[in-house]
DNA sequence: GCATTATTTGGCAGCACATGCCAGAGGCCT
DNA sequence: AGGCCTCTGGCATGTGCTGCCAAATAATGC
């Protein structure tokens, strides 16, 4: 694998700012021509630098009027236990993110739903029938100081 | 501002699986002719419901080994305090993410640097530096189970 | 220091895509 | 049913993408 130069650190940049830029536009920020611009973003999406693209959607606007932070812990954690967990977490479509987190909490997970009853709907019918949870804390969101994809220079 | 119909929503949902989609391959993934697709794509982005697009880089790989979550409470919540210590996250470069939370924290942040050794310079100079922080809580990020960037259907 | 090799760049050509305009289809109210 | 409004589809033009090859630059060996 290649190692990631300047040129590269300011390709990703642009593209976390602007993911549809044209590779003309991109070429030109970065002072490249087009085709070793273009290569260069491709090497970056094979080697996984690059994972993909995607549009920023405003939650509120779309229609998802919460969104909730939940950190949980599992009673147990043999490997069984966990696996399940997992697995439905990636099922649920609701839970947006899950990392695993150092601290008081196993998981943090990240979750849109269209109103509290919905909200409802979900802590009752989707967390709690999942096994092996032991604590559930929740805190909605209500307002986003900031939200940024472009990493620090 | 228009409503959102089925039709927006499928677009949308393309766009945030895939942000540089084609005009042409989103219009047949939705079932519909170029033109109108790119004409919702526009009202869209007018509407400020689709806010952008982006690259999603994987942050190892872009060599920000560490990931953090970072609970806050203000000492103080007198207008000036609140608006001095947002004025200051929306500088970290660090900081990605801020929301307002429901809960024992005020706030949320999400954090990315190189290393443990640029952690420990962001805390001690960064955020130490900003009055009015009565607590802070961190977690680090060790596992990342499910991140998405798609809305629940 | 010079020659050789490897890597990266820039330009060109053919093709795909975006985009603005206009006519036609479908829905809705009276 | 008629008329109005909105949304759609097709077309034409200009712009951008992308693969290939030659030139330039950087790295290596002697």
């Amino acid at each position: 694998m290649k190692q990631i130069d300047a040129k590269d650190r300011q390709i990703i940049r642009e593209l976390q700012r602007d993911g549809r830029l044209t590779n003309q536009d991109l070429a030109e920020r970065v002072n490249l021509s087009p085709s070793p611009c273009l290569r260069r973003v491709r090497l970056l999406e094979e080697a996984g630098v690059i994972v993909g693209y995607s549009a920023d959607v405003d939650t509120r606007a779309c229609g998802f009027q919460i969104t909730a932070f939940i950190r949980i812990a599992l009673q147990r954690h043999e490997g069984d236990a966990v696996e399940r967990f997992e697995k439905r977490i990636q099922d649920a479509d609701e839970i947006l993110d899950c990392f695993l987190l150092t601290g008081e909490a196993d998981y943090l997970l990240r979750v849109v739903v269209a109103d509290l009853d919905e909200y409802e709907h979900f802590v009752r019918n989707r967390l709690h029938g999942i096994p092996g949870i032991g604590s559930i804390t929740t805190s909605l969101v209500y307002g986003t100081v900031k939200s940024s994809r472009v990493f620090p220079l």
